[in-house]
DNA sequence: AACTATTTATAAGA
DNA sequence: TTCTTATAAATAGTT
């Protein structure tokens, strides 16, 4: 997409990546927003520089949630006023969600839980479904799976909404994250 | 950028919505594949489709974009904090989120909603666009794993980014859910 | 699912 | 760094 086309490797010479790195990274969030206002879609982007410079991107309603978080923090802060002070608490804040967020991690030792939904995936895959398309698992199918996760990972459930509130904190710690590193 | 320019706003047509949403959404991890390889950055991204169907990227997985939040929280803040204030904001967060975990569990959707996202997370593992050199799982067992999956379904192809991020992703909405809510 | 006419993104260059 | 522009790439509408 330019003067020439180029090779899909990392760029060799530090200033040109540099560059390329802040076009695409604008054109990529152009492109989320664009995909967000087209279809109506939530999305959250985190992005690490060469440099490891955080930057996100949300939209949008996780934006609204990210705002209830906000006012909540400042609302328990109500008496510093200043706004040093006020960014202060907020960081204590934002630390505190994204904490827990990485407790969980540690807790579940990602490596080998990967290791042991791959695994669990297998067996499940495995054992009489052999040219049934994927639409055409049925409920009973798809809980006995279940059944089988929660055996593995000692609990998981596969819950939309779960998903979307945890999606919510980390979207918040996105744009928490863009915010402090601006 | 095709046989005419749209105007951004929410595409009205169902069909063509979901059309473009599929477009856009491998236009926009494909982009992000790019960015980071060409760049060397991590990137993570989450997509809700407009039926809340959750779509998951992460370069070079999601386990380590979140790690990611834990230090750059941890370097930006070094206050110390009462506990006392922080836990009844912290409180307050928790019931809110509780709140709206609650409100949207409907029983008598649950069972359908359960199967449904069982099988949304099943075809988030059948794309195979951003193929990367395996790290986490031996080359054997991605190997195995493919062609089980691909006798299942018939041509299944497993991309380990999108794996590896919606695993980690509901491993942390389940533990986030379940801290909070419990 | 493919196919193009066009629009858009962007690699180099200024 | 910011702007310009030739060219590569994405994609809207079509088949």
């Amino acid at each position: 997409m330019g003067r020439r086309k180029i090779k899909m490797e990392q760029v060799q010479d530090t200033n040109t990546k540099q560059v390329t790195f802040s076009k695409r990274r604008l054109g990529l969030f152009k492109k989320a927003s664009e995909l967000a206002t087209l279809c109506n879609a939530e999305i959250g982007i985190v992005v690490f520089s060469p440099g490891n410079k955080p930057y996100s991107f949300g939209k949008p309603n996780f934006d609204l949630i990210a705002e209830r978080f906000k006012s909540e923090f400042e609302e328990s802060d109500s008496f510093e006023t200043s706004s040093y002070t006020s960014r202060g608490s907020r960081a204590r804040q934002d630390k505190k969600i994204c904490k827990r967020l990485n407790s969980i991690n540690e807790e579940a030792e990602a490596e080998k839980k990967h290791g042991e939904d791959l695994h669990m995936w297998l067996e499940s895959a495995e054992e009489d479904r052999f040219n049934k398309p994927i639409e055409e698992f049925t409920l009973e199918e798809l809980k006995e799976f279940e059944a089988k996760m929660k055996r593995v990972q000692g609990g998981i459930q596969i819950n939309r909404d779960n998903m979307q509130a945890s999606s919510s904190l980390l979207v918040l710690c996105n744009d928490v994250s863009m915010q402090l590193c601006k």
